[in-house]
This record gives structure tokens, C-alpha cells and sequence, in this order.
DNA sequence: GTTCCGCATGAATCGATAG
DNA sequence: ACTATCGATTCATGCGGAA
């Protein structure tokens, strides 16, 4: 990283090209207004989030996605943030994504406690009661159960298959649209719906007009039932080199959950731009912050390659 | 509850009959090796557990499985413990525990933190936090899976389908025998999570008191591996006038995991039984302490009906 | 003897109403 | 302003009676 520049990258039409702007951030209020009318939305920006995010106004971000590096990894990027040290290195981070963040915003975390000395460590513990000191309300934890975890064997546990998604909002009110995510009703109604439907044609031709079909009528068309706090979903791996810290399927799930068309995501640990690439299919504004020049455009790249896929299937 | 006195509880060959023992607890070194002498596995007892536990011998536990009451639940029994005083309550449970344990043992905790003001409190946070001042390993986490949540719909979150199984210890080394919890590979599993009638089928078997072995003697020739830190278990709500915390298939699998046949297993917060239940199931031994009469009644009935059961198919 | 369906039942949470 | 109570919302499961 050069002093006080970073790098800004952008998709366009063109495949497999993208431009690299060299702008001017970490700057004095007046010359940040300046900044501030250059456009943030879908970009990729390489450099540290703290820093860069000062350079975005308050209450601009929709929705904040991401899965830092845990302790004591990607050590090669981020130095390997020691367990103990872990609170103090992040609060800075979020205080920005607290400014940031629209009231009406929600701030999904992926984390989960690293094994240190054969014990669960306790930063996320204590990570979730200091964002409650800086103003987070820690409205709700969902779970991803990780479907095809690592495999591994220890004396003394098993594999690990489950991880935090941790809900931060500002507000007690917030925007939240369930229905854009709602699930078939599990195999026990579908059974049960399909059978009925077969006694339901029995009892039609036997007898109309009775209550029973106004019964059945309930249930027709009634083949969406809102989801829980569980989330069930396969880690994968967008190619050899890069694994993506979550599938696509998981910030494409509280994108469509809290966002509307056109609103902004922030992925302020952008890794291999998993939850940007999400944005973009779902016609939001992204906004990737990573500090590997190497992730960035790995992360421009699948968004080109996307961009041109749909193009290509928009001619078809 | 009497001055000074417990109510015991055992059960015997006879039909719907348990006798009550009058015995004399909180008493001084002296008359509390006259009461160690009682023998205390396969019994119930009324009374608070912080009290009962200090006339158990150090040491002298291998698992405890239990699920407390949550914050402001169940209130008859226990008066409704606000969440802002829940770890000051639970703590000098927790030193009993603590002192019973054998070293090699495991402490199973069942618990979720409340909505409070629409945020998850903290309070199960500040539980972890504080059990390892007194010298509890945080040894991992479990998750339950509930399939079955409780329905509804609020404007901010879903239903709550998962509860934590925290798992303590008094060192790193422990007794885990992971090769008994093993289950068939891939496919099985699958069908078990679908197929409504094999959930039936097993669920036959287990109740009528055989134990997993016959099971399990049905999977030999499949490949067998061992499992992750997700239970996927749907909550018992057969209609009884006394629900069960949890089913009993979960309390077994940590039976199974952490002790062997001969062991004693503590609920301190016995409620319907169900952890004795199944303890008993699997021939290990149980001790189970509630505050509440009919509670303990309850728990023996339901023991005394297994044993019956198993008795008459040893007939057979 | 099976299979199938109706129904009750949750360790819930929110918002409105009442004291 | 703060607490207490109540109704509305909602779905997977097991049980019991019916086909």
C-alpha cells in the first residue's frame, strides 16, 4: 500500500477489464465533502476498512455483511489478530460501521470462537457485550449450520459444523422483510397436503359445498411458511485457490431479508467478494472494502464474470 | 418443604409405589458422614440443589446434564429469576456442581438466553464468563437444533429454533467415548430427517427399554462416523400435563458420549426426569434433584413405568 | 393390522391495553 | 414512565381415532 492512497475498483461493460482510480481518503472534513460525491456504490476498495470508511458519510449503508478474519487467521493479510487481542482490534472497525450504518440498518456478523489451549476462547463473548457498550443492540443470533464442515478428529471434541451470525442493529426498529424469504413447507404438510388433496377430490364428488372444502381452501396455495433462526447450508468453494468464507446462498439470504432493490451493502472484510457478487445478482449497490490488492481482483473478477453472464443470457 | 428435612424418592420392583425417606441433611461434618453413607445414586429428591449437593462427597459425579430454568420461566417452581440477577443465582449451583464433579467429568448445560426490550439479554454471556473465574473449563459448544420450534411471528425475528449445549469441564482431560455416539453414514441420516415413519420406528424401539443397542445392531455392516457439535432433535410435546425440557434422545447421547455403564448421573434440575430417565435407561445410575413435589413424583412415576416395561419384556 | 388425518400443544414474542 | 396481563401470530410433531 502506498502512503495515503488506496485503490478504488470498478466494474464496467467491457469484459475482463476494470479501471483502478487513485483518490485521496484520509483527509480533513473540508476535503472529505469532495470525496463524498464521488460515488461508492458498486466499487471495490483495497485498504484498510477503518480507514476508508471515514471517508463515507453517516447513515449511507443499508446493510453490513461480513466475516472477518477470525483469530489467528489469514495471517498473511491481516497478521494473524491474536485471540486476547481480538476485541480491542475490532471495536475501532465497528464504530465506523455504527456511523455508517442507517438507522433502519442491520449489521450481520459471521464469527465463530477459535479452540485456544483446548477451551472455547471467549472474544466473541466478550466482542458482543463491548459493541452493547458502543451502542449495538444485539438484537438476535442466528445460526449456520454448516452442512459439509472440515472433517477432523480430537480426543476431546467433535467437528465443529455450526457458526455465529450475529444481528447488530441501532435501532429496535428496523427494516426487516420477511416474506421475501420464505421456505416450502416442510415434507410433513406436503405429505399430509397431497393426500389431502386426493381425499379432498373423493369427498368433492361424494358431497359439495360442505365445510370441508372451505377447510382445504386454507391450505391450497398455502405452500410458503416463514423460515427460523436456523440456517442450513453447504460451505463452498468458489475455486482452488480462494475459499470464500460463506456461500453465496447465505449473504444472498439476508440481503433479500433486510434489503430492498437499490439499497446498499457494505462487506467491509471482502475477502473474495462472496457477499458483493450476492449484491449485484440481486440488483443492490455493494461496496467491498479488502486490504489484499490479490482479493480485490479476485472479487472484481467474479462480478465482471457475472456482469457478462447475464449479459449473455439477456441476449438470448 | 419442612425445617431441616428433604423429601428422597426411590424406586422399587412394586407396581406404582415409592417409598419416602425423611433424612436429615444440612447438618455439620460430624453428621454428614452418617448421611454419605446413604446411598444417594438412583434417587430423587425434593429440595433447593445448592442445599442437597453439599451432603454429596466431592468428586463423586461423572456427568451432569441439565437445563435450568431460563430467565423469568417457569415461575410457579421457581419464582421467576430476573435476568439481570441470573448468574448471582446460578453461581453457588454452580460451585456445588463444581465440587460433586469427578475431574474426568462433564457438565452439560442447556440453556438460551430471553428477549428482553427486543435483545437477546446477556445474561448466558455473563454465565460463561463467570464459570470460568470459578475455574470451569469452557470446553465447547453444543448446538440443538429444535425442529419443532414454537410458532410465531414478530416484526424483528423469526422463531427460535436452537438452544445452546454448553459443555464444561474441570480439566482438559476428560472421559469422551466418542465411538458410542458414532452413526451411519450419509444416507441414514437423510432418511431419518425425512422419512417420518423410520423416526417412528426407532423412537418404538427406545421407548419400549431396550437401550440404542438393538439399534445399532441393525446398522452393522454400514459405515458408521462419528458426528458433529449439531444435534438435530425435535422437542417432546406429547399431550401430558408436564412437558419435558428436553427429549430424551438428548440427555442419551450425552450419556453415551461422556460415561459408561455403572456411572452416576446428576440433573440438579431434575423437572420431569427425563435425564434419569435415561440414564437409567442405559444402566448407568441418577440422581435427580427438584425443588418442586410434584416434579419428583412425576420423575418416579416415569421411572417406575420404565422399569415396569422393561420387566415385563424381560418376561416375555 | 396399517395408514391417514384432525387436533392440541409448545422454556416465544410483540404490541396494545390497563392499573 | 413503568410493570402486568392478554390476544394475535404461527408451524412441526405426536397422539388418538377413523378409514
Amino acid at each position: 500500500m502506498s502512503d495515503n492512497t488506496i485503490t478504488v475498483y470498478s466494474v464496467h461493460e467491457t469484459k475482463m477489464q476494470y479501471n483502478i482510480e487513485q483518490i485521496p481518503l484520509f483527509v480533513e472534513s473540508q476535503q472529505k465533502k469532495a470525496f463524498v460525491a464521488f460515488d461508492f456504490a458498486n466499487r471495490i476498495i483495497q485498504g484498510d476498512c477503518e480507514e476508508v470508511l471515514k471517508a463515507i458519510p453517516d447513515n449511507s449503508i443499508d446493510l453490513i455483511v461480513t466475516s472477518p478474519p477470525y483469530a489467528d487467521q489469514r495471517i498473511s493479510t491481516y497478521g494473524g489478530i491474536k485471540p486476547d487481542q481480538y476485541v480491542s482490534w475490532f471495536m475501532p472497525k465497528a464504530d465506523q460501521f455504527f456511523r455508517v450504518l442507517k438507522p433502519t440498518g442491520s449489521f450481520i456478523l459471521n464469527i465463530k470462537e477459535r479452540v485456544v489451549n483446548g477451551e472455547r476462547h471467549t472474544y466473541v463473548l466478550e466482542l458482543i457485550l463491548e459493541m452493547k457498550k458502543h451502542g449495538w443492540l444485539w438484537t438476535e443470533e442466528y445460526m449456520w449450520h454448516k452442512k459439509n464442515s472440515p472433517p477432523g478428529k480430537w480426543p476431546n471434541r467433535f467437528r465443529d459444523s455450526w457458526e455465529r451470525l450475529l444481528h447488530f442493529t441501532k435501532q429496535k426498529k428496523f427494516n426487516m422483510y420477511q416474506d421475501a424469504v420464505m421456505v416450502p413447507v416442510g415434507d410433513w404438510s406436503k405429505t399430509r397436503l397431497k393426500n389431502l388433496s386426493e381425499t379432498d377430490k373423493r369427498r368433492d364428488n361424494s358431497r359439495v359445498g360442505s365445510g370441508f372444502g372451505k377447510n382445504i381452501s386454507n391450505w391450497v396455495g398455502r405452500d410458503l411458511v416463514y423460515p427460523s433462526n436456523v440456517l442450513h447450508m453447504a460451505t463452498e468453494c468458489y475455486n482452488q485457490q480462494h475459499s470464500a468464507a460463506f456461500p453465496e446462498e447465505l449473504p444472498e439470504w439476508f440481503i433479500k431479508l433486510f434489503t430492498q432493490t437499490g439499497d446498499v451493502i457494505l462487506d467491509p472484510f471482502n475477502g473474495s467478494g462472496t457477499t458483493c457478487v450476492a449484491a449485484d445478482r440481486l440488483d443492490r449497490k455493494y461496496l467491498g472494502i479488502d486490504l489484499s490488492e490479490e482479493y480485490c481482483k479476485l472479487a472484481i473478477n467474479r462480478l465482471q464474470d457475472m456482469r457478462n453472464k447475464r449479459g449473455e443470457k439477456k441476449n438470448e
